[in-house]
DNA sequence: GAGGGGATTCTTTTT
DNA sequence: GAATCCCCTC
């Protein structure tokens, strides 16, 4: 929407002002304060307004003193956005809570090391614990002592085995290991436990020897390391994750009054984006951190942004966050400069707190909200929408649905999706959980391998055929740098010619033209392609062999062999068109006029016209929606805490709240005995468009 | 028909 | 890795 000839009038002006100067008191006087920013009051704005405020007036004294002002976010896009919007200052540190965090206690290893020792340890008795109470361990417990230790033995010497046959299926894993079959039938009935219980004894013995070789002083056993990659701590390697690092963190303030007193005189001012997506050892850490300045009456000023009811992750603290930092001034901004005022309205009784906005305009334009309850087709829903509201390229409607599966759907490549989420690799273990990242991440780096190369094919020839590009912007530099601009568009062309109704046959057609005599092009293709492959059935072996063939040590059944093959195939044989909408989102350049996101994927985003698709089920939770809508308008805060009715309350909050101009909501299952409940929020419902 | 075991199936997001 | 469905056995 353009924000031109919106006008504020003076009054609101001089309020706007007066919430930033209870802020500015708050730094003077070193109170540490929360400011709760309802969704679209600009709490971006107000977070940078208050860096540009403390470097005006206490600029000249850190610098004197070599202090800095720390800026903590949530994720890397915050920090290029703050630092876009803050300009170019060497007092500002603006950085992701680990990356701080990992910058600050890296030094102390000596007192790391100790603490990752105790977390061994820890590790241990809680393993051993299990083995002692827990169900699945039961026919463990039956053993004697030296049908115990000779179990491990056994075990010891059958790991590779073990370890080879672990993804089998449960009659061939027995049959893998007869010697324990044999003597210890009972142990290997339920093979899920049986599994549990091994990994456990193999984590005891190798915890055990880390705890002797920390002890024994050797190298590589001196230093724990933090390492951003992985989602996972290796505890035996010296490695910790993200949450170890903040808990480790945690730990090491509690410990060492020194370290609280060079961190409060190195940052005299912190201030954290979102606080209430923070991880509440953070908060409690800070929290520590500001107790302890006060009793030494050194100056430490934290500030929180952010707003509780737009804790959608359950990591963060969430509600939690009062509890543990406490004394806290608490600063409430209820204007909205996002939305029109009929958004607003259900947006307040959504959310029952006593955060209730108001629009700073005097002429925002106005809005409209409804909310239906239908069985329909959502492509009918959206149909009837776009010629209500007006949809045109320019005039985008964005839709939102619960999952990523139904974005994928939605959006048109549903084979794509499905192939991936059906292939053997993301079927093992937990290795589902990368489905989203590697087949819709918008940061190319993230996607999987196999995603890798079909979107450098893909986006090879969507830059060759747009028409503006210059030829060199397309044409990989390496493989053409030595030649002239007529051979160059000449090349050009040739890959223009190229064309294909499924992925399959355009890549066929690529290398139909391979080793012909032009090397410029081979060069071209096998930047593209990559060198090691070197025809289209070379595709389709690296395509099995990372997702189906990639354990070298299984061996697989002609039948597996065959259907992966012909998994692969036809997946290849999916029409162009499916692929370039695939492309399409992976480079946010949708040509629809419609298009999707999921609830969590919008945070923070605004768009003018917006539907919500809603069910009542979410995940397993059959209820997650349908629990709400029955208490949407009930004003019960002491019930809501840590439910999660609120979980979903919030994200409801968050989703309604993106919308600027229009906002309907189109609730897809029986609405049962929440009608009362959802009118009083909503207004009447509509069964028609 | 109860319970055991195997197989299958899961949401969102960030570091 | 946990919940749930399904199949088998007693």
């Amino acid at each position: 929407m353009d924000t031109k000839n919106l006008s504020i009038s003076s009054e609101n002006k001089i309020k706007e002002k007066q919430v930033f100067e209870r802020i500015s008191r708050c730094i003077d006087a070193k109170k540490s304060m929360v400011f709760d920013a309802g969704a679209g009051s600009g709490k971006t704005y107000s977070l940078v307004q208050s860096l540009k405020y403390i470097i005006n007036h206490y600029g000249k004294i850190l610098k004197k003193h070599n202090q800095k002002i720390l800026c903590i976010t949530y994720t890397n896009v915050a920090v290029f956005e703050i630092k876009d919007r803050l300009g170019n200052t060497g007092l500002i540190e603006v950085s992701t809570i680990h990356d701080c965090v990992w910058g600050i206690i890296e030094p102390y290893q000596k007192q790391l090391v100790e603490i990752h020792c105790d977390k061994l340890q820890h590790e241990i008795d809680t393993i051993e614990e299990a083995l002692e109470s827990e169900k699945w361990a039961e026919k463990y417990r039956y053993l004697s002592e030296d049908e115990k230790n000779a179990f491990l033995t056994i075990m010891n010497k059958k790991k590779e085995d073990y370890f080879k046959h672990k993804n089998d299926k449960s009659a061939p894993f027995k049959a893998s290991l007869p010697e324990i079959l044999n003597t210890y039938p009972k142990l290997m009935s339920n093979v899920g436990n049986f599994k549990k219980t091994v990994d456990s004894l193999f984590k005891i013995i190798k915890y055990k020897k880390v705890i002797k070789k920390i002890e024994g002083k050797e190298s590589k056993f001196n230093k724990v390391k933090y390492d951003a990659r992985f989602n996972n701590d290796k505890l035996e390697s010296m490695r910790i994750s993200h949450d170890t690092l903040l808990e480790y963190t945690e730990k090491l303030v509690e410990q060492s009054d020194l370290l609280k007193q060079i961190i409060c005189d190195r940052y005299p001012f912190v201030l954290v984006d979102e606080y209430q997506d923070t991880d509440s050892k953070v908060i409690n850490t800070l929290s520590v951190i500001d107790e302890f300045s006060k009793m030494i009456q050194h100056d430490f000023f934290v500030g929180y942004y952010g707003d509780v009811k737009q804790n959608i992750y359950d990591t963060g603290v969430g509600s939690d966050f009062y509890n543990i930092h406490k004394g806290l001034e608490r600063i409430i901004k209820t204007f909205n400069r996002r939305s029109a005022k009929e958004v607003i309205f259900i947006a307040n009784k959504i959310r029952n707190d006593d955060v209730k906005q108001k629009s700073i305009y005097e002429n925002f334009p106005k809005g409209s909200v409804s909310f239906y309850n239908m069985n329909i087709e959502r492509q009918e829903f959206i149909k009837a929408h776009i010629k209500k509201w007006n949809i045109t390229k320019k005039n985008k409607l964005h839709c939102f649905e619960l999952t990523n599966e139904l974005v994928a759907q939605q959006s048109g490549f549903t084979t794509i999706y499905n192939f991936f989420k059906n292939s053997r690799w993301y079927k093992l273990g937990r290795n589902f959980e990368f489905l989203r990242e590697h087949v819709l991440s918008l940061d190319v780096k993230k996607l999987g391998i196999v995603q890798k190369l079909l979107f450098r094919i893909l986006n090879f020839k969507f830059k060759i055929n747009q028409n503006e590009t210059m030829v060199s912007d397309v044409v990989v530099e390496k493989a053409t740098k030595d030649i002239n601009i007529l051979k160059l568009r000449e090349l050009v062309e040739k890959f223009r010619k190229i064309k294909g109704e499924t992925l399959k046959d355009y890549i066929e057609n690529l290398f139909s033209k391979y080793h012909n005599e032009d090397e410029k092009y081979d060069k071209c293709l096998e930047y593209i392609i990559g060198e090691e492959i070197k025809s289209y059935s070379d595709v389709e072996d690296f395509i099995l062999n990372q997702l189906y063939f990639f354990n070298e040590q299984e061996e697989h059944s002609d039948e597996y062999i065959q259907e992966s093959k012909n998994a692969v195939t036809s997946f290849l044989e999916t029409n162009m068109n499916e692929f370039n909408l695939w492309h399409d989102f992976i480079i946010d350049r949708s040509e629809s006029d419609t298009i999707y996101h999921t609830y969590h994927g919008t945070k923070g985003r605004e768009f003018d016209n917006v539907i919500i698709f809603m069910t009542s089920k979410f995940g397993r939770d059959n209820k997650y929606f349908s629990r709400l809508l029955k208490v949407l308008a009930v004003k019960d805060e002491v019930a809501e805490r840590n439910t999660k009715t609120e979980e979903a309350r919030n994200l409801l909050y968050v989703a309604v709240t993106r919308s600027i101009i229009n906002l309907s909501i189109l609730y897809l299952d029986d609405i049962d005995d929440a009608k009362a409940q959802v009118e009083h929020v909503f207004g009447e419902i509509k069964y028609d468009i």
